[in-house]
DNA sequence: ACCTTGACCTTGG
DNA sequence: CCCAAGGCCAAGG
C-alpha cells in the first residue's frame, strides 16, 4: 500500500456528501479504475489505519454494516446527518444513501 | 516461494 | 436477511 494509492482512496471519501455513503468495494472500483490496482480489502486496510482523518463513518460494506469498533460513534454521525437507514436503524440504507463520484 | 491475514464481495442454499 | 465457500488483492512472516 503505498501513499498514491492511500491518498486516492481517502481523497474519494472526502468528497463524500453528508447523509450520503459508500461501500469498500465501490471505493475499490472508483480508484481502481484511476490507478488500475487495488480491491476493497485494500480500501479496508487504508481506512483501519488513515481513515481517522476523514468522514470515514460514510463508508460501509456492500450491506450497509459500519465499521467495526466505533459503531457508536458512527451511528451517532450517521443520525445526526440524516443518513436513510434500514427500518431497525442497524444499517445504512445504501440504496438511497449510496453515492458515486459525479 | 508458501502460508496467513484482513474496517471485503459474490454466489448459492 | 443469514451462513458457508470461494474469490480477491496486497502485505508480511
Amino acid at each position: 500500500m503505498d501513499d498514491e494509492y492511500a491518498e486516492a482512496v481517502l481523497a474519494l471519501v472526502e468528497q463524500i456528501p453528508p447523509g450520503r455513503a459508500m461501500s469498500y468495494g465501490a471505493i475499490a472500483d472508483a480508484v481502481g479504475a484511476r490507478l488500475g490496482r487495488g480491491g476493497p480489502r485494500q480500501v479496508g486496510a487504508v481506512m483501519s489505519t488513515l481513515g481517522g482523518a476523514v468522514p470515514w463513518w460514510r463508508v460501509v460494506t456492500v450491506t450497509g454494516r459500519v465499521p467495526p469498533g466505533h459503531e457508536r460513534r458512527a451511528y451517532r454521525e450517521l443520525i445526526a446527518e440524516g443518513t436513510p437507514m434500514t427500518a431497525d436503524g442497524s444499517r445504512v440504507d445504501l440504496r438511497r444513501a449510496g453515492w458515486y463520484p459525479q
